[in-house]
DNA sequence: ATGTCGTTCCCGAACGATCGGTACACAAGA
DNA sequence: TCTTGTGTACCGATCGTTCGGGAACGACAT
C-alpha cells in the first residue's frame, strides 16, 4: 500500500537505544533523537503516537526481548553451568559495547522518567536476577545462596558499566564479564 | 556586614547535592532546584555566578570533601584494616542513606553534563579507587592483586547502588557494606 | 492507460510551557 | 551609605507536542 519507511523499525529502535541509554530520559530531547534517527520530530510522533514515553517504553520492551534471546537464552542451553555462563559474558560484552555504552536500566531508572519506565526498567532487571539465581543454583548453591550470587553478579556488571563510563576505564568491566563463570559456580571456601 | 542567607551554605549545598543526584544534571532543573532550595532562580545565580555548572561543581567539591573526611580518613586511621574497614562501611551507608540515595558519580557522569563536571566525578571514584587499593595492599595483597580488589569493591557500591535505585531492593547494598572487609582483606583461596 | 482513492510516511510551521540566564529595584544589617 | 542577599519581571532558546498538507504507493474503477 504505502511508502517505504526511511527507516526500518528495527533500524529506528537501534538509534533510539544509543540516545536513551547515553542520556538518560531527561537528556534524550526530541532535538538530540530527530538528529540520531534523520527524522524530524513530527515523524516520530507518526511513528510513535505516544510520544516520548512511548519511544523510551519501545526501546525497554525491544531491549528486554533481545536481552532475553541473546543473553538469558544462552543460560537455559546445554552444557556445564560454566560454559553457558562463558557464553552469556560474551552477549553482554556485546549488548554493552565492550562497556563503552551504559545500561539503560541505570540511565532510564531516574526519577524524571515516567512510572511506565520505570516499571520496566525493574521488570528486566527482575528476570536477569532470577535468570542468573536459577544457573547458580542449578550449580549447586542453595536457593538462597544462589540469589545472593546472582544479585552479586548483577551489581557487579552495573558497577562496572558506571565505572567504565566516569573513569574512561573498561577494563574492569571486562574483568568482570571475566569472572562471571566463576562468580557464580565456584563454592565459597575455593 | 549584610543581610543574612536565607540558607547557609552548607544547607544550601546539602540541598543541591539532593536534587543533582537524585536527577541528574540535565534533569536538575533550575525550577526544581529552586523548589527544593526555597531560593529563587536569581537567588541562585548571586551564590553561584557561574550558573547551574557552578552549582554542579560546587557540589561535587563539598562532595569529593566530604567523602574524604567521612569516608576516606577512617582508612588512614589506626587498628586492624578491617576493623577500619568497618568505619567505612557505617560512613558510606550514612553518604547514601543507606542505599535510598543515587551517586552523584553515577547521575552526574552522562554525556549531557558539562566536561568540568564529568571530570570531577572522575577525578573523586579516582581517590576511592587508589584509597581502597591502598588499605587492601596494606593487608597484604600485591599492587596489582590490591588494584583488582579496590576495583571490585568501588564496582559492588556503584552497582549496589544501581539495584538499589532501580528495584527498590536495598538488602543487596546493604550486604555489599557488609562483605566491604572481607573483599579487601581476606585471601583468595578463603 | 488513466484517474481517483485510501493509506502510509514524512516534514514545515507553529503551539504553550519551560529551559537557563539576566537587569534592576528593594530590604536588611554594617 | 555601602554591601550583600532576595524578589519581580523578563529575555531568547529549547522543551514536548500538534496541525495540516505534500509525496509515494497499491487498489480499483473507468
Amino acid at each position: 500500500m504505502p511508502a517505504a519507511p526511511r527507516l526500518d523499525d528495527g533500524e529506528l529502535l537501534a538509534r533510539l537505544l544509543e540516545v536513551f541509554r547515553a542520556h538518560g530520559y531527561e537528556g534524550a530531547s526530541l532535538t538530540r533523537i530527530s538528529a540520531a534517527t534523520g527524522l524530524q520530530r513530527p515523524s516520530l510522533y507518526h511513528r510513535f503516537p505516544g510520544g516520548k514515553q512511548d519511544m523510551a517504553v519501545a526501546v525497554l520492551d525491544a531491549a528486554h526481548a533481545r536481552f532475553g534471546q541473546q543473553v538469558l537464552a544462552p543460560l537455559s542451553g546445554k552444557g556445564a553451568p560454566s560454559t553457558r555462563l562463558r557464553a552469556m559474558a560474551t552477549a553482554l560484552a556485546e549488548f554493552y559495547a565492550d562497556g563503552k555504552a551504559s545500561c539503560l536500566l541505570d540511565t532510564l531508572s531516574l526519577p524524571g522518567a515516567p512510572a511506565e519506565v520505570r516499571r520496566r526498567t525493574k521488570r528486566t532487571l527482575g528476570v536477569l536476577r532470577s535468570g542468573l539465581a536459577e544457573i547458580a543454583s542449578e550449580a549447586g548453591f542453595t536457593p538462597a545462596a544462589a540469589r545472593h550470587r546472582a544479585d552479586d553478579a548483577v551489581i557487579a556488571i552495573q558497577g562496572a558499566l558506571v565505572v567504565a563510563r566516569v573513569a574512561g576505564d573498561r577494563e574492569p568491566f571486562q574483568r568482570v564479564l571475566k569472572d562471571l563463570p566463576r562468580r557464580l559456580t565456584t563454592p565459597p571456601g575455593r
